[in-house]
DNA sequence: CAGATAAGATACGGTTGCGTTCACAAGTGG
DNA sequence: CCACTTGTGAACGCAACCGTATCTTATCTG
C-alpha cells in the first residue's frame, strides 16, 4: 500500500550531523516527504529515511507524525509581514495577493496541498495551514482599504467583506486546479478585473 | 498506522445481497470510508467490512482501490444539469451557485475533500472530481451571460472571463475552510455583492 | 428440482510501518 | 584525557493490509 520512500537524491551527509544541523535535514525531508507521498502517506520511516537519519533521532524530538508536521510547518511556513504603504490602492492589492501566491508556489506551500485532506480531523496543523497558506488576511486588507479611502481612490461607501476573500479565493482555486505556479499576471487580473471594480470611485 | 476500519453502523444485511444490490451497499461504504479515513487511509479490507461483504466480491468487480473510488465517484456524484431559463441573471446565477453548493454539501461532495491530496498523482479520478465538484461550469456561465445580454440586462462591453471563476472559487474556499454546509445566504451574498456589480447594466 | 453462479467467510504468504530498544561511536566541553 | 550527550544502524514483536485461493452455500433461473 504505502509507496516506497523517496530518497532526497542528496548524497547522505559526510560526518554526524547535531541539533539544529540535523533539525534542518529531518524538516527538508518531512517537506519532500509531504510532496512527494501526501500527509497520509508520510511515515516516521520515510521521513527519517529521506534525512539519512534514525528513527530514534525522530522520536527523541517528536512523539509523532502530527508533531513533526506541526514543528516543521511552523518553522518553514513564512510568517505574515506587514504590508508597506506604496501609495495606491492597486499596488497594495498586487503585493498581497504576490505575497499569497508566493506562500502557495513555494514548496511549502505546495507541500501542503495533502494537509487538505485532514481537514475535520482535529489534527493540531489543521488551523496552522488554513491561517499562513490558505484564508485571506482580512486585517491586511482593512489597512489598505483605509489608506485608500483617506487617499480617495475608493467609494465612500461600505465594501462587502466578501471582497477581502476574492482574491484569496481565486488563488486557491487555481492552486488546486492546476499544478504549475500562479503567474503573476493571473493575480494582477484579479486586482484590475474582479476587485477594483468593485472598490474603486 | 492505518486507523481501525469504521463500521457503517448498520446492522450486516439478512441475507446476501446480489448484483447491484450488493454494489450499491459497496459504493455507500466507500462514501463512508472516505469520510472517515480519507483516500489514502481507505483499504479494500475496510471497504469490504464496512459493506459486510468479502474482499473477493471487490477484486471480482475492481482491480484496484483506485478503480473502485472511480466508479463509485462516477455512480454517486451528480452529472452537471442544465439550467432552466429563470427569467433573470441574478436567479440563474444563484441557482447555478446552488447546484454547485448541493454537491460541495453532499456527503459525497465532503467525502471528495480527501482527494485533494491525491490531485498531483495522475490517478484516474483526478479530472473527474474536478469536473464534477470543484470546477466552474464555464458553458452555463456563458449561457446565462447571453440571456442576460439579450435581455438587456448586462454590460454590452465584453465580461472577464474571470467573473465565471469567482462564484465557484469563493463556494470551494468556504467549504474548505469550514465543515459545516454553505448556508444559502453566503452563495445569495456573493451573487449580489460581487458577481452582479461586475457584470450588471 | 437441478444446475450454475457468485456471495460470504476464512486462510495464506508476503510486505510495510509502528514504536521501542540496544550497542556502538561521533562529537562536545571541561 | 574523560564523561556525557546524542546520533546511527539495526533488530524486534506486533498489527494491518495486499492479493490470491479455497470452501461452503445462498440465490436465481430454466
Amino acid at each position: 500500500m504505502t509507496p516506497q520512500a523517496h530518497r532526497t537524491g542528496n548524497a547522505p551527509p559526510t560526518g554526524r550531523r547535531r541539533g539544529t544541523a540535523l533539525e534542518q535535514a529531518i524538516f527538508e525531508a518531512v517537506v519532500q516527504q509531504l510532496e512527494a507521498v501526501g500527509y497520509a502517506g508520510l511515515t516516521m520511516e520515510g521521513v527519517a529515511a529521506a534525512a539519512h537519519t534514525g528513527k530514534a533521532a525522530l522520536y527523541r524530538r517528536w512523539p509523532g507524525k502530527a508533531e513533526l508536521v506541526v514543528d516543521t510547518l511552523d518553522r518553514l511556513l513564512p510568517s505574515p509581514e506587514d504590508l508597506p504603504d506604496r501609495g495606491n490602492v492597486r499596488d497594495e492589492l498586487i503585493e498581497l495577493l504576490r505575497q499569497k501566491a508566493a506562500v502557495l508556489n513555494s514548496r511549502v506551500g505546495r507541500a501542503v496541498q495533502s494537509l487538505l485532506a485532514e481537514t475535520e480531523r482535529d489534527l493540531p496543523f489543521v488551523r496552522l495551514v488554513q491561517e499562513r497558506v490558505f484564508e485571506p488576511r482580512l486585517n491586511v486588507f482593512r489597512v489598505i482599504l483605509e489608506r485608500g479611502g483617506r487617499r480617495g481612490e475608493i467609494r465612500p461607501e461600505p465594501i462587502s467583506p466578501l471582497v477581502a476573500d476574492l482574491g484569496p479565493a481565486m488563488l486557491v482555486q487555481r492552486f488546486l486546479g492546476d499544478s504549475s505556479p500562479i503567474p503573476d499576471d493571473f493575480l494582477v487580473a484579479i486586482v484590475d478585473q474582479l476587485i477594483l471594480p468593485l472598490i474603486k470611485r
